[in-house]
DNA sequence: AAAAAAG
């Protein structure tokens, strides 16, 4: 938490501002209280329910939680309802219907409500509209399924007994949920399903990548209250005069996730739906927005998207922390791209290891290795796997044991067909031990049960998703930890993007302080990594390795620090003569054209990968090219300490000489504003 | 040539 800075000269003003403990006050007031419905040209009527976070729980602030705040910010006493907490309390209450909340205490053994489930359930049942944040694996799902699934036995009585005979119609639709992915879509179908056991509801899923034809046959037979879709399909169907699809009783609408769902690429598919769906004014419904991130720039579509009146009921304050702190998270920032990979292997054996040891100890209640590594690209996470899968055995010759066993290394990501995409979270949703490589189509949402470790591998698209894909592990009562790992060129943005998050810096991996661009005397343990490695990336085509390249470009456009990165990359890591070819035109597009080191010309067609150079690999290699030359001296020890220094850790980046301004030219700068990134003044803590 | 989502 305290981290004694000393870096480059370039930062000292920075590390002034550093230094100060990361000690986040409770204000009295979330300063949310300004963002619900003041827009509004009616006065409101409702006030707030407000809630602390569970962090700075005490005696004290329990009971402030069940005040209200009136508009103008002073305190009310709760005099209409109290505050249920516990499930049976709703049927003792006749708030809930019993046959809902039994799946739910004798199914699931859950017993006392979440602070987000006790805020929306009993807000929800009042049939107000609301947005709802709170941190990721707190039970959202039950938060907004319930109230939504009691307003509709509330208004059709006989639906809430199961009955062995019940009439389809299109027109039973009565809620509608939307999901930004398929599998995200499943899984809620899945629990929806569950809680309407008992009842005669019946809950259908509309989802891209399935047979249309195949669920409208299945929902003419069964009949459909609840649906659950993604956005794309669920156009499709509303648009399709034949489809028989319609919802002309509409009760409630939920957007879960719904930040990602009102952002740049699907708010137009949004605003069509709601297009197709009945007029509000003709039809009364209730909207139910749900995230654990909402940053302010999605606010005023939230207000769009809701009655005037609106709930926002925040467990997540601002100031506070987004991540859970159960969760450690650290970086490991690694001089080139090259050192990705065995970085990240070296990250897998030592978290097999310790599972191992655990499994000695403890037996059966030991902790496996689950983890999932994601990537800003399909094509890095298609060649990173393929790495994986080709590791081989120290000395194990073709069919020795793979050398992450017993984990299974699998793969998802939208490229797959439906089939293999719900096979990948089937499994991994089953696996013991595995590790999965992933795109974001896994990062919000999905629920697979005991991730010990998220692992990052270069930056998040922003913030948001950062905090979305930590949010894999560490859920309900369970503990795990993050990683991220990004090249020195990103570090800056990184320092800004991740703002205000408790990242703290890593030195115990080997692999990410190693020049790989130096010869070097290197222990045992992290020579054979290396080597596996490079055998593994051998093993891998050209195509998908230039692939990854040509998308990694995209992201390295604007950095010519990543760009040189990028191409050492290809040498160093891959032991390519030269970076693949980018095509002049394209070049031009991307602003690449005069950059020193690309390779600008025709693409060369060999679908094999020729190894250009062996020697080039661990070290050596050619020289004197394209801006990484020049460099003297050997292997470089990185850590000032030399590799028996390991556990070293807790002292931030002291010891390290110049810092992560040296060699490269100057990262040190913070800078202010970027998005949704807390307040303006903060400081990253790496 | 940034994921995802309709086909």
């Amino acid at each position: 938490m305290f981290n004694i800075c000393r870096r480059g000269p370039t930062s000292i003003s920075k590390v002034a501002r550093a230094v100060t403990p990361v000690l986040r006050t409770p204000s009295t007031r979330p300063s949310t209280l300004s963002l619900s419905a003041q827009s509004s040209a009616r006065p409101v009527i409702e006030s707030r329910w407000l809630h602390v976070s569970s962090t700075l729980m005490n005696q004290a602030a329990a009971i402030r939680s069940s005040q209200r705040f009136a508009d103008d910010g002073s305190i009310e006493q709760p005099t209409s309802f109290k505050e249920i907490t516990k499930f049976q309390e709703l049927v003792e209450q006749d708030m809930v219907h019993p046959n809902i909340i039994n799946e739910i205490t004798k199914g699931m053994g859950h017993h006392t409500m979440t602070e987000v489930q006790t805020m929306t359930i009993n807000q929800g049942l009042q049939g107000t509209d609301i947005v709802a944040q709170a941190r990721t694996g707190t039970g959202k799902t039950l938060g907004f399924l319930i109230p939504t699934i009691q307003n509709i036995i509330r208004s059709n009585p006989d639906l809430a007994v199961r009955k062995r005979y019940s009439r389809a119609r299109a027109s039973d639709i009565r809620a509608i949920i939307i999901s930004p992915t398929r599998e995200l879509a499943e899984q809620i179908a899945v629990e929806a399903s569950k809680l309407c056991y008992g009842t005669d509801l019946r809950v259908q899923v509309a989802t891209g990548g399935n047979s249309k034809r195949q669920m409208l046959q299945k929902t003419r037979y069964e009949g459909c209250h609840l649906l659950v879709a993604t956005p794309g399909r669920l156009t499709d169907l509303l648009s399709d005069e034949y489809s028989g699809v319609r919802a002309p009783n509409l009760t409630t609408l939920v957007l879960d996730e719904a930040d990602r769902l009102l952002d740049d690429g699907f708010s137009k598919d949004i605003e069509e739906i709601m297009d197709l769906l009945p007029n509000r004014n003709q039809v009364d419904r209730q909207t139910l927005l749900f995230s654990a991130t909402i940053p302010k720039e999605v606010m005023h579509l939230v207000r769009r998207t809701l009655k005037p009146n609106f709930h926002f009921v925040q467990t997540v304050k601002e100031g506070d922390l987004a991540t859970h702190e159960k969760v450690p998270q650290k970086i490991a920032v690694v001089p080139g791209l090259e050192n990705y990979m065995p970085t990240l292997l070296e990250l897998c054996k030592r978290g097999l290891a310790e599972a191992a040891q655990d499994s000695q100890t403890k037996g059966d209640a030991a902790k496996p290795f689950k983890a999932i590594v994601y990537f800003s690209a399909t094509t890095q996470v298609i060649l990173a796997h393929r790495i994986f899968d080709n590791l081989k055995s120290e000395g194990g010759g073709m069919w020795g044991q793979h050398p992450l066993y017993p984990a299974e290394v699998s793969v998802m990501h939208g490229q797959l067909t439906q089939m293999e995409r719900t096979r990948a979270s089937d499994r991994f949703r089953r696996a013991k031990s595995a590790i999965l490589f992933s795109t974001d189509v896994t990062a919000r949402g999905m629920d697979f049960p005991n991730v010990t470790h998220v692992i990052q591998l270069g930056l998040p698209p922003n913030k948001e998703q950062y905090i979305h894909r930590i949010g894999r592990t560490g859920r309900g009562d369970k503990t795990g930890e993050g990683w991220i790992i990004i090249n020195q060129a990103e570090l800056r943005e990184a320092r800004n993007r991740l703002r205000g998050l408790p990242i703290t810096p890593d030195k115990t991996l080997e692999a990410a302080q190693l020049d790989m661009t130096q010869d070097a005397q290197l222990p045992k343990s992290l020579a054979t990594t290396l080597s596996q490695v490079a055998d593994a990336t051998k093993m891998v085509d050209r195509r998908t390795k230039e692939a990854a390249y040509m998308a990694s470009l995209g992201h390295a456009a604007k950095n010519v620090e990543h760009l040189r990165a990028l191409n050492q990359w290809t040498r160093y890591g891959w032991g390519y003569e030269k970076p693949p070819a980018v095509a002049p035109g394209m070049a031009q597009r991307m602003g690449l054209a005069r950059v020193e080191g690309m390779n600008i010309g025709a693409a060369e067609r060999d679908g094999f990968d020729s190894f250009d150079d062996e020697s080039s690999f661990g070290g050596g290699g050619p020289r004197g090219r394209g801006g990484f030359g020049d460099r003297s001296g050997g292997f470089r020890d990185r850590q000032g300490g030399g590799f028996s220094d390991r556990g070293g850790s807790s002292g931030g980046f002291g010891g390290r000489s110049g810092g992560f301004s040296g060699g490269r030219g100057g990262f040190g700068r913070g800078r202010g504003g970027g998005r949704g990134g807390g307040s303006r003044r903060e400081e990253a803590s790496f």
